[in-house]
DNA sequence: GTTGGTGCAAATGATTTGCAAAAGG
DNA sequence: CCTTTTGCAAATCATTTGCACCAAC
């Protein structure tokens, strides 16, 4: 597929080398579209090879992360997320009670980035981000969980 | 200590039974300061009395979280801080170069989490946030403004 | 052929849990 | 007493690593 060009000419170019799994976990990635965990990749990736290991995908996943073609989230539940890295930076609203998951323009955190450099002289480092709480559909209905 | 006398009541009130071990570990958490890792706080209550285990320190701040008198806070390492709930909000900046821990006031977030309302519907959680990036010192006294 | 990549399995490290004994109210 | 809590040990769960083999360049 040529939207993996990018990809795999980046991988080469830094002196690494194009295997079949690399390209298994990026196309995974990519076709999920949103974050996705390791053992979510692993799972889509197996369905097409079965003998890929977890280790792989994270050492692929380390990769792809030096490179600045994915993004690692921490999603406070002690597991990553990786999403594949777009050109602009956005957020994620995850409600915990209903699972949802809402992006939110950079722009939003970009006056907290603002204020905090101001004021704390503090360069933070909001390339991605999750942020928990309530979305309105939930925070609308019940009131008791 | 008459200090421990609100968190006691608070324990008692809630039918929770209060054993040395609770009031170690609050004595432990109170007299740290800042935030504690579930080790740090073992490690300190050991020295009083070595036969604690960690269980009972997640346990106990199980417990102290559902009272709401500590607070946990991810802090994206995999290990959680637990800190002794004061009044106000604050959130604390750590810088991944020197580690220094910085605190914010809530108002900061404040602005964020007013715009997360209106623009996305979603009421944030926002009550305990751990922000990294590079403080003013690591980044060179260089102000990016 | 080198060098880096892979699969496997075993290690790690934080947190959780089952269970019998001990202690609080 | 009765229930909660504890200590211990073993179990999870996500991630990492050592190592022997294999494949890309």
């Amino acid at each position: 597929m040529s939207c993996e060009g990018e990809a795999v000419a980046i991988l080469r170019q830094s002196g690494h080398k194009l295997t079949p799994q690399r390209l298994m976990v990026v196309s995974a990635l990519r076709h999920a579209g949103g974050h996705q965990t390791a053992a979510q990749i692993l799972e889509q990736v197996q369905r097409v090879y079965p003998y890929v290991d977890v280790s792989t995908v994270y050492r692929t996943m380390a990769v792809l992360n030096e490179l600045r073609l994915v993004t690692e989230t921490d999603m406070g539940g002690g597991e990553l997320a990786y999403e594949w890295a777009t050109d602009e930076p956005h957020h994620h609203l995850i409600c915990h009670d209903c699972g949802a998951v809402q992006q939110v323009d950079h722009a939003a955190l970009d006056h907290l980035a603002e204020t905090l450099g101001d004021d704390y002289g503090f360069r933070a480092d909001l390339h991605h981000f999750a942020i928990f709480g309530t979305c309105r559909a939930c925070s609308g209905q019940s009131r008791t969980t």
